[in-house]
DNA sequence: CTTATTTCTAACTTTTAGGTTAGTACCTTA
DNA sequence: TAAGGTACTAACCTAAAAGTTAGAAATAAG
């Protein structure tokens, strides 16, 4: 059998690791990804489902998640406020990559 | 006034995604990675195969990860130098994750 | 009345990433 | 003699990312 080579290209500004790295590469952005996952999810309940970060960070990530229509975002005229996020079509394909860091770091790192 | 609570799995430190990320969530880590690939590379080779990295860069993301046993380097004693850098099964293993950004930015981004 | 809640904004500081320039060592080629 | 190739290291400085702190707005609970 023949094995078949793997054809690796340079990796210039439109390679598509680095094309999904430019928008994804951030600290926080698959962990925000992730633990949004296929739920709605209010942004208090977030916050506390990723402890460490800062509410600035938190919320710039967000506006930017859902600037580039990854995340959408509904909020209800309450007081106290509520605001709900979900994953668009768009943010649930980048489900696969937070799973490929998840068995990563489950499997290979102590 | 009893509400059942959802259940969240908090990312914490010990979140294998975030272990990941702690490792590999730099700019441009997992590209390195994913350009040395299965092959047997030398530094001028994968500095060609990442246009606009910079040399500094380059080179301490490669200390970084021969460091942390992803990558192993073999340089031979001749002039001018050679340094070949290869996968370590570790570093194999990081390959999905590469794969998976390729997919995503393959299917999904414009 | 005060205090708490929730989502988010703004100003400011610190930390990290990245750019630039220079230089090392030794041999080969012109 | 000089320039070129190769794989780095070091020093310096700027730009970008991230963290810190404070507070607003509206209402309800105490």
């Amino acid at each position: 059998m023949e094995k078949s080579q793997k054809i690796i290209f340079a990796s210039d500004e439109n390679c598509p690791v680095r094309r999904s790295l430019n928008l994804l590469g951030g600290k926080w952005t698959l962990l925000i990804l992730f633990q949004i996952n296929e739920r709605i999810i209010r942004y208090g309940e977030l916050k506390r489902a990723i402890p460490g970060i800062s509410e600035k960070m938190l919320i710039q990530e967000l506006n930017f998640l859902v600037e580039h229509k990854f995340v959408s975002k509904k909020a209800y005229p309450e007081i106290p406020p509520r605001v709900e996020y979900s994953l668009t079509k768009l943010g649930l394909k980048t489900l696969p990559i937070a799973d490929t860091l998840a068995t990563f770091g489950l499997e290979s790192l102590t």
